[in-house]
DNA sequence: GGTGCTTCATTGCGATTCGCAATAATGGTT
DNA sequence: AACCATTATTGCGAATCGCAATGAAGCACC
């Protein structure tokens, strides 16, 4: 054995603090075996030990039992101490209580989000947490650093490159869909590929998903009349509302953008690869019940039925580890 | 191996806690390792056997290191707590100053002792020690319990049947000698045994030695004419140098007396046991430092020369166990 | 003083746990 | 994919453990 850093006296072990404790309280080197769940001569050994170590009898034998010497008598407070202490290590577990709770939680997510998900997470935990604040903040290159730190406690999206240590659990799939003015003069219940090829675009320059769409055009050596760019979703409801402009998107924001401002909803003629929208999250917050309850929120808001039975995994897997379970 | 006590809970060991500690601060577990003066593998089981007991990972690896979790924020204030709690209880050993420490000490005693050895003692305390104080207690059958219970520190006399779990001290010895009137009619420079016979004598019934007086006069056949028997010394030196009774002494209290009140001093004809005067004390303050400095004190004052030599012996003996050394 | 009882201290030994060299696995960089 | 640094795991000889058996100690009783 390697002797510890010679800096460090040697600390008492919580066997010998209990049995200082015990053995103080009953007087009876017997009594406190019994009291310990150990035998007569292994109580013995240990205040052997204890006497080495502290350097003093500590207990003397006499007709009315095992007699403290002034020495024990001095340590058995600061012992007392040191076992509750050593209790409090044990059994300290902290605990989330939505209903009492007061902290903020910081959720990554796409500008789609906000439309898509954000409303949800915020009347369920205005309903069942009314000590919770929510802060939105952009899916970027730097989520990945602000979730290990701390400054993020979930990302809701479609991350594509997160490194090791995050969770992520499958929330529900998307493929796509175009929208259209309903009162567009050629596009009536559905569009073709031709139909697709020859209308004129609008394309929304973000989100996660726009990288699928442009890969899909380039594989498919198609290539579209983009009237218009946005770089976010403000003004698209407007502009496909009142031109002749197709939007291609994924179906959980296009549904949600059509239904709002009445705009048609078509399949999607392209093959464009579908994807999973998730959450992710640290490893160093899996275990703690704030992020736990978190995500079971966003689980139980927006997790679909098929994919509530992919298995669990237990623990981060290489590049991304995900977490099926609460 | 016995389970202990199914009410308690496993506490942390403190190699544990230290691990945690070194863990928290380098955010390495090679470098935990160095610094605690064990292999990287036996950290890295040290860190498995934390995170089962803690049930949490407590510290999840990354690029900028090993990241502490929540868990693991919440309870390094108290490991620290605790390290230093059991720092203390190692390090913790009560001192006795005399120059500056304020208590009592109870020193039982013959009266005799309040002439011969008392005045010495306070004078020397009062010196090196004034925030202490002194209290004489008798010597009776209650010393021993008082010893162990604490209500006496020191016992010094000649005690025949003290039991177990005390020690003991030989200061001098004592044999015995005779007070006389300096204007005696018939005794001069020595008393024969012959004289010792005929003349009246005065008896002292009281102080441990009279037994042993009482002892050789048994033994010897010898009937005295005892014309007068006192309960303690106090009339003692009136009486003698009034009249013409002999008293017979302890060389120590009877030269003690001689000399303040200018009584004639002689060798004792009878053949009477002598004794060792001696200083007694309970097991249970062997290491007390303010117990060991009170008996240095009454040994420097009073240990002779011939008794110095008596190989010391480290623990208490069957019966009487002694001290010969500080 | 001898005997007997209870309790604490010691011994010898089989069982368990320990620390670590060697190596596998992991995370990150090139 | 290869390489490097670090953490996790395995197998094994060494060290420590708990305890049955027993010796020693303290005390009451005869």
């Amino acid at each position: 054995m390697k002797h510890p850093d010679l800096s460090e006296t040697n600390l008492l072990e919580p066997r010998l603090l209990r049995l200082f404790d015990a053995l103080f309280a009953t007087g009876s080197v017997t009594k406190a075996a019994e009291k310990l769940g150990q035998s007569q001569p292994t109580i013995s050994i240990w205040l052997a030990r204890l006497r080495k170590e502290l350097d003093d009898p500590l207990f003397i034998r006499s007709a009315e039992g095992m007699l403290p010497t002034p020495r024990a008598e001095a340590l058995i407070g600061t012992v007392r101490q040191a076992l509750e202490m050593l209790r409090r290590l044990a059994e300290l577990r902290s605990e989330f209580d939505p209903a009492t709770a007061k902290r903020r939680f910081v959720i990554c997510m796409t500008d789609a989000s906000h439309i898509t998900l954000l409303p949800a997470i915020l009347a369920h935990v205005r309903r069942v947490a009314p000590g919770i604040r929510i802060e939105a903040a952009r899916i970027g290159g730097d989520t990945p650093r602000m979730l290990q730190a701390g400054e993020a406690d979930l990302a809701l999206g479609y991350i594509t490159d997160l490194d090791a240590g995050h969770f992520q659990q499958a929330l529900f799939p998307q493929d796509w869909v175009c929208l259209a003015n309903p009162k567009h003069a050629r596009i009536r219940d559905r569009i073709t590929a031709k139909d697709f090829k020859r209308e004129a675009h609008v394309l929304i320059r973000s989100g996660t998903g726009h990288q699928l769409l442009a890969d899909a055009l380039r594989e498919q050596q198609i290539v579209l009349d983009v009237a218009l760019e946005l770089p976010g979703f403000l003004g698209l409801p407007a502009i496909v509302g009142t031109t002749d402009l197709i939007a291609t998107l994924p179906r959980h924001i296009g549904e949600t953008l059509a239904h709002y401002y009445g705009l048609r909803v078509l399949d999607c003629p392209l093959a464009i690869a579908g994807f999973t929208v998730k959450q992710y999250w640290h490893a160093r917050f899996h275990h703690d019940p704030a992020n736990q309850w978190l995500r079971d929120v966003c689980g139980e808001l927006f997790q679909q039925q098929e994919v509530r039975g992919l298995h669990r995994s237990g623990r981060p897997k290489k590049r991304r580890p995900r977490d099926l379970t609460s």
